[in-house]
DNA sequence: CTCCCTGCAAACTATTTGCACCGTC
DNA sequence: GACGGTGCAAATAGTTTGCAGGGAG
């Protein structure tokens, strides 16, 4: 992820490893906000701009993936930069990278109803996870 | 789409009958804006902000289905208000509203695999359409 | 006649930008 | 030492809200 940086012909600053690290490390899929949060203990100067900055950085280098949401959140992913669908808790705000075998399928059955050539996809499932159903 | 409006207490007014029409008879996917600019002609002292105000209430009823996307455009759908996938066409921003048997078995798999009870969806597919492949 | 609705303008929020200083390379 | 990056504050864009007057019921 560093090397992504240093062959874009980018500078390496802690702030943006700070950044880097967040998204590198944090199971979930963290908001701006989050990783601001989790960013200013080490760097208590750092500004919110900082972090759009160099998030739009490494979204366009292709090392994180961008997820924005309808109600205006705006939720990054590292670990998995490249298109896949999304389960969300609608209860806690959870969100999980499930692994769907069918959605091969369903692409190639797009394609052959609409003529279609598909290049991207975003699919996002909305429900309530075991944790918050067991809870109720 | 009207009765629907009076059994939800709602004065019918000209304005509103205006958007449900623009919604009810557009083939596509129009935007706020694009409701704007059907409704100007035949009231011209309308403002966005009430164009805004009726789509929030028609949502409310179930009547129109928004649609965000990511660049920060809102579509809305007031021909199939469902939850329904999406095939949208990223050079002349046509959208289509495909029928995909292997939907239903994706969820299916989805449930049993993160244990998630699926409530609602939102899926898109993003590429060229056979026009624009054809304009190449 | 009562209220809800409209339309204007002002408020709001999340994001972006301009610019002077700073630190990486 | 040059120049890209940072951090602050101000600008921006899309949407929402407050309020006074007007029209539906």
């Amino acid at each position: 992820m560093v090397d992504a940086l240093r062959q874009g012909q980018y500078r390496i600053t802690p702030q943006r490893l700070a950044i880097l690290k967040v998204l590198a490390e944090s199971k979930g899929h963290p908001s701006v906000e989050s990783i601001f949060e989790q960013v200013k203990p080490n760097f208590p100067t750092t500004s919110l701009a900082t972090i759009y900055k160099n998030v739009a950085v490494l979204k366009e280098l292709g090392q994180v993936l961008e997820l924005g949401f309808s109600d205006g959140s705006n939720r990054y992913d590292g670990k998995k930069p490249w298109d896949h669908p999304h389960v969300v808790c609608t209860v806690c705000k959870k969100i999980l990278d499930p692994d769907i075998a069918a959605l091969e399928d369903m692409t190639q059955e797009l394609a052959r109803v609409t003529g279609f050539t598909i290049t991207r996809h975003r699919l996002d499932f909305f429900g309530i996870c075991p944790d918050c159903q067991n809870k109720k």
